[in-house]
DNA sequence: TGAAATGTTGGGGCG
DNA sequence: ACGCCCCAACATTTC
């Protein structure tokens, strides 16, 4: 039997906001006490832990939200373990009517929210998960026959055609809680690095948490978005949203910035191709989560069958050279050491590390997979797993095998004045900009001027990118012919 | 959300 | 004036 005074636990997973929050808006509507908990989790198999960046992003987030949550005078509860069990002893330990959530797409997640639904069904309790990370459901968007879409423009065509995605629910003004359950302190989870203490700067670089999610937001739309067609290729410019983190944690929704997006248009319709731009990043992201949903082995085995057999090489000393920065090509390098020094890579240049990655050092994309999924505050499986593959040529509407980045041509193009390399690559700083990008072609005495010595201060070439380029296709025309 | 090789065209230098 | 060559600029195709 339920009384009203029988809580609803409400459970914090990839939604650290409470703005926009059917779930919790739903919880409160019952009229009965919440307790809102978050689970550290560690026991659910088949999942991906969170990796060292993202872990440090972690931490502030759910500290953002715990200070939210005491604002409104209670107390986030945090618990660590197996998402299951922990869910499972709380409901019990305090007789819990129900545990409403936000539904998570990744491929254990679903495992586990079908469990926690029989465990609840058995014991007489609620189990609510509400849409909310995603624009859209992935069984709301599939193809004429009803498979889901494999190519992204048809998909996102579709995703267009679709009901608009509804409005933000607004944020609590108050809410009723249950009181008197502790949980673990937040240092407790140990996600923050020591010894040493590699992110004691990033607090400079990044807010984690909704209010850092909201000025980011804010920023974006009042400046960089006007120009976000073409800025956003330009690594040196600051023309990206950088909401990619915010978004991964939820502490802003893909509704709430939709409906953002959408209002600036309607007042200022001459931003509508850069809104619309910016909306179909936000449809890769979609797109993603979507193959991820229905292919579960993304993360892990390439989307097209034939890349089983493909003849990599895989030189743990090359993969050490483009972790650290020091492949010789300096926008690699480059966009290396930025995701090294601040858990971010612009973009174009994430593209560009890994083409060079996968085609030029002919390295597993996994391997790459697996150093963004460390290194990235961003880091998000869906994201992660398609567009690696993508760049590899496995995946889905995947860039053709043939499509090899050069790496010099695409500096010249996206960072024509060398201030992205300057940045990242300081022992290059003095050279001129006609040969920032290819400090191999300049002549000895432009080389002793800017205090470059190849080989000393900075590498040589890692690979020749021709010869690089022809054992790439060799290589992928060996998978085709198979 | 490429790059390189190959093909075509047209202006200009020059015998 | 003409043919020839060079080559930049652009287009097409190939990988």
């Amino acid at each position: 039997m339920t009384n009203a005074e029988q809580p609803i636990i409400y459970w914090f997973r990839r939604d650290l906001r409470l703005d926009d929050l059917p779930g919790l808006q739903a919880a409160i509507a019952s009229g009965r006490p919440i307790l809102p908990c978050y689970i550290h989790d560690t026991g659910t198999p088949g999942e991906w832990a969170p990796g060292a960046a993202s872990c440090w992003w972690l931490h502030h987030s759910l500290a953002a939200l715990a200070s939210d949550i005491t604002a409104l005078g209670g107390e986030l509860v945090i618990r660590s373990g197996s998402a299951l069990n922990e869910l499972v002893r709380l409901a019990e330990e305090i007789n819990a009517a129900g545990i409403y959530c936000s539904r998570d797409y990744a491929p254990w997640s679903e495992g586990l929210e079908h469990d926690l639904y029989q465990d609840c069904d058995a014991s007489g309790r609620e189990f609510k998960r509400f849409p909310g990370v995603l624009l859209f459901e992935p069984e709301a968007v599939l193809n004429q026959s009803g498979q889901p879409f494999k190519v992204f423009t048809p998909f996102w065509k579709a995703c267009l055609r679709a009901p608009e995605p509804r409005s933000p629910v607004p944020a609590p003004a108050s809410i009723y809680f249950y009181p008197g359950v502790t949980g673990a302190d937040i240092d407790d989870l140990e996600l923050l690095p020591r010894n040493p203490d590699w992110a004691a700067h990033w607090r400079d670089l990044w807010q984690p948490g909704e209010a850092g999610a909201r000025n980011q937001l804010q920023a974006f739309l009042t400046r960089a978005i006007a120009n976000y067609s073409e800025g956003r290729n330009h690594p040196a410019q600051d023309a990206t949203s950088r909401l990619s983190a915010h978004m991964h944690f939820g502490e802003i929704s893909p509704r709430q910035l939709w409906h953002a997006l959408r209002s600036l248009q309607d007042h200022n319709p001459e931003l509508t191709a850069e809104v619309d731009k910016f909306l179909s990043q936000v449809g890769w992201r979609e797109f993603s989560h979507h193959l991820l949903h229905h292919f579960p082995t993304l993360p892990e085995k390439p989307f097209r069958p034939g890349f089983d057999e493909f003849p990599w090489l895989g030189s743990p000393t090359a993969l050490e050279a483009w972790q650290h920065g020091q492949t010789g090509y300096p926008i690699v390098d480059a966009g290396m050491r930025e995701l090294w020094q601040t858990g971010y890579m612009h973009n174009r240049v994430r593209m560009i590390v890994a083409s060079f990655l996968t085609k030029h050092l002919l390295i597993p994309w996994r391997a790459g997979e697996n150093w963004f999924w460390d290194t990235l505050v961003d880091a998000d499986l869906a994201n992660n797993a398609a567009g690696w593959q993508w760049v590899a040529g496995s995946g889905a509407d995947a860039a053709p095998y043939f499509r090899i980045f050069n790496p010099t041509l695409q500096g010249e193009r996206f960072d024509s004045e060398g201030d992205y390399v300057r940045r990242w690559v300081p022992e290059l700083a003095a050279l001129p900009t006609r040969y920032i990008h290819e400090p191999a072609s300049a002549p000895a005495e432009i080389l002793a001027a800017a205090d470059v010595e190849l080989g000393d201060t900075y590498p040589l070439p890692l690979v020749d990118h021709r010869e690089a380029r022809e054992a790439a296709l060799a290589a992928y025309r060996s998978i085709r012919a198979a």
